[in-house]
DNA sequence: AGATGCAATAACGTATACGTTAAATTATTC
DNA sequence: GAATAATTTAACGTATACGTTATTGCATCT
């Protein structure tokens, strides 16, 4: 692996983890000698953060871990919805072979148990999963890579906010029933009840901001 | 402006017109004498055009132009359709003030005035001046640059098939039915309308690509 | 002649060097 | 002592240098 891609990648990994605390500052060269290697692949690397809306390039003030006030999460939400929505769709309309849906299948069982086990972290990988498998389904390639770089946007205010929330049963209904439609074939519902399922997901982060005054993330 | 900013403007720039044939192969070096700098900024801009899609970077061979085969049209298509229709349906949830819709009927007067004069570059102007302005009156300036970056990708295959395809007339009326929607209220028949408008400039498009035998473009 | 191995080439990835200039610090003036 | 000017510092943007390695061309062998 490339420098490059180590920088990225390690970066990228830190930022997600909330370990670069949003707002804090950090020169090129720092980080260089924090990844033992020279400006060179650091640069390369923090351009394709900036372009996937993680960072600010400040000049002379470095990296800055873009801070995300409610009305970012408010326009991400809208076109991850968006994204989303458009990915039932388009899954609606595959030949269903038999183990289509088990990839969905597995993850909401799995978000039960996790759930039932009180492991919210492991719930929120579960929900992450099912996610991705719906984008998948989609089977198109730029779908699922532009609604993987709004979700890792919004990774920090959810991990964060995990906590905060209420046990999260009604969103396992939720799922359960795009899945349900899916079976079904019936795409129109599955988009409708997907469409509501990240509408309420929304307005529950957000109002968890609001409550909390949690500013920026 | 930098010299990254420079390069990445000219770069972008002749790739959307088709100066640099798709699938062409040129050195970064050549790049760089070109421009008159040096590989540095010219790799940094080539980042990003690489991060939005219209180039491939290959080892020892340099940055080749992505060459979009039909399958890559429809799967663009089909996300900005998604988001673009996302944007209707936002735009109609706003106060709607007397000139929040100007832009567009400006547009689509543009357009009209265009295709009387037989000006096809104009009126494809014209078109894409309706579409952008659609998506920024959604607010979401995230859902605007996607968009965009998108746009951007299909720009050559747009312009390639101007000639190919008959006047544009419906497409007119597909436009003046979305703003009609929106100037009544009505986000719902606004959003479908131009969901089947999105759906037919595609299906329009690939069936040219097909009948012409234009494999990638 | 075709295939295989070796040498030469050159393009990339990364490191280093350096000029420019914004920011910070110190000196100076009122 | 506060405000301004002069000086220093250092971070970035860009250029250059360089080692590594894939590729190309040639020579050798069958």
């Amino acid at each position: 692996m490339s420098y490059v891609q180590q920088a990225y990648r390690t970066l990228k990994d830190r930022i997600l983890a909330n370990r670069y605390p949003p707002g804090q500052q950090i020169l090129e060269q720092a980080l260089a000698d924090d990844l033992g290697m020279s400006r060179t692949p650091v640069r390369e690397a923090l351009i394709r953060l900036h372009d996937e809306g993680l960072v600010e390039l400040i000049p002379r003030r470095g990296m800055r871990v873009v801070p995300l006030a409610p009305e970012d999460m408010q326009e991400i939400y809208e076109v991850l919805s968006a994204l989303e929505v458009a990915a039932v769709e388009l899954a609606a309309r595959r030949p269903l072979e038999p183990d289509t849906l088990q990839p969905l299948e597995d993850a909401l069982q799995a978000m039960e148990t996790r759930l039932a086990d009180d492991d919210l972290d492991g719930w929120a990988r579960a929900d992450a999963r099912f996610h991705r498998a719906l984008l998948a389904l989609s089977g198109n390639r730029r779908l699922v890579a532009m609604a993987a770089t709004l979700a890792d946007q919004v990774h920090r205010a959810r991990m964060t906010t995990l906590r905060l929330r209420p046990r999260p049963v009604k969103s396992i209904e939720e799922h359960r029933e795009v899945l349900e439609a899916l079976r079904a074939g019936d795409g129109e519902r599955a988009a409708g009840a997907h469409r509501r399922h990240r509408h309420n997901a929304a307005r529950l982060l957000l109002d968890l901001l609001n409550y909390y005054r949690l500013p920026h993330l």
